[in-house]
DNA sequence: ACTGAAACCACGACATA
DNA sequence: TATGTCGTGGTTTCAGT
């Protein structure tokens, strides 16, 4: 994970479609060379996949939620995890700090799919004592591109 | 946007190098026909682009965090906003129901790299009243996946 | 709007340094 | 580990339905 590496991380997440002759400039690499790469970064799954990046209101997914849930601890836990892993409307779903359990993130057709899954779903899992809904009104910001950070010496 | 346009954003999303002679079979299509299906889709701004999807923690981003901020109203908001947007380690930026006004999504080589921006990023915007973070210990579900939802009767 | 075929270009393997 | 060449296969385009 060298800077060409990086170089070629950060051209990839804004443009996946690029292809090797245009990253090659980017890398300072032949062609050959940029493809090596590549291969290299997906075979140790820095590179995981790829993507289509989708507009969501134009898949039929406009509305946006978070969703913070007190859950108790034990063995329902498990049970809770994986009911929300299941959950397609569940795009996230991270164990936090503080005096919540979980923070998950949900892409919804429309307030009625929200009503039904805080209540139908979300509520009956064992262990869930309280909910709490965050509707997002506007999004200032969504990127999925990660600021891949310059070198760490101990690579 | 028909059942084979969903079909198709929903395989391109699982897997965006996959070419056309396989989607063309998902699709029960001729490989042309599809080719300009996809085209369309990228035209009309439902793919909105092609992306690498990379393992955060391999490049040197293993840290997850979400920051809950109250925001006073008024003039000092727009300048909160684009702040927010120049900053690379805040993938996402919501505004929101309930008792704060945003959350951000914030993706961090390591403790002090949040200390840093909490104290030297954040606190110091205009307007900023009460900040609260929510460290991920664990991430149950993280997916970039969106449901693509059936027929819509209105298009 | 979809099909099929032809032209073209990009990718991937190989031999070399 | 990088380079350049060559063969193959996939994408693009075009004429036809």
């Amino acid at each position: 994970m060298d800077e060409i590496d990086r170089n070629l991380t950060v051209a990839l997440q804004l443009d996946g479609s690029a292809g090797l002759a245009e990253l090659a400039k980017v890398a300072g690499l032949s062609v050959s060379a940029t493809a090596e790469r590549v291969k290299r970064l997906e075979e140790r799954g820095v590179i995981r996949g790829w993507r289509a990046d989708l507009d969501p209101a134009q898949v039929g997914c406009p509305l946006l939620a978070h969703v913070l849930a007190a859950v108790a601890p034990g063995r329902e836990d498990a049970s809770f995890r994986k009911a929300v892993r299941r959950q397609e409307a569940v795009l996230e779903c991270h164990a936090v700090t503080g005096s919540w359990t979980y923070l998950l993130k949900l892409r919804l057709p429309d307030l009625a799919a929200l009503d039904q899954f805080l209540n139908e779903e979300l509520r009956l899992l064992p262990g869930v004592q309280r909910v709490e809904t965050l509707l997002t009104i506007a999004t200032v910001k969504e990127s999925s591109i990660l600021p891949v950070a310059p070198a760490d010496p101990e690579e």
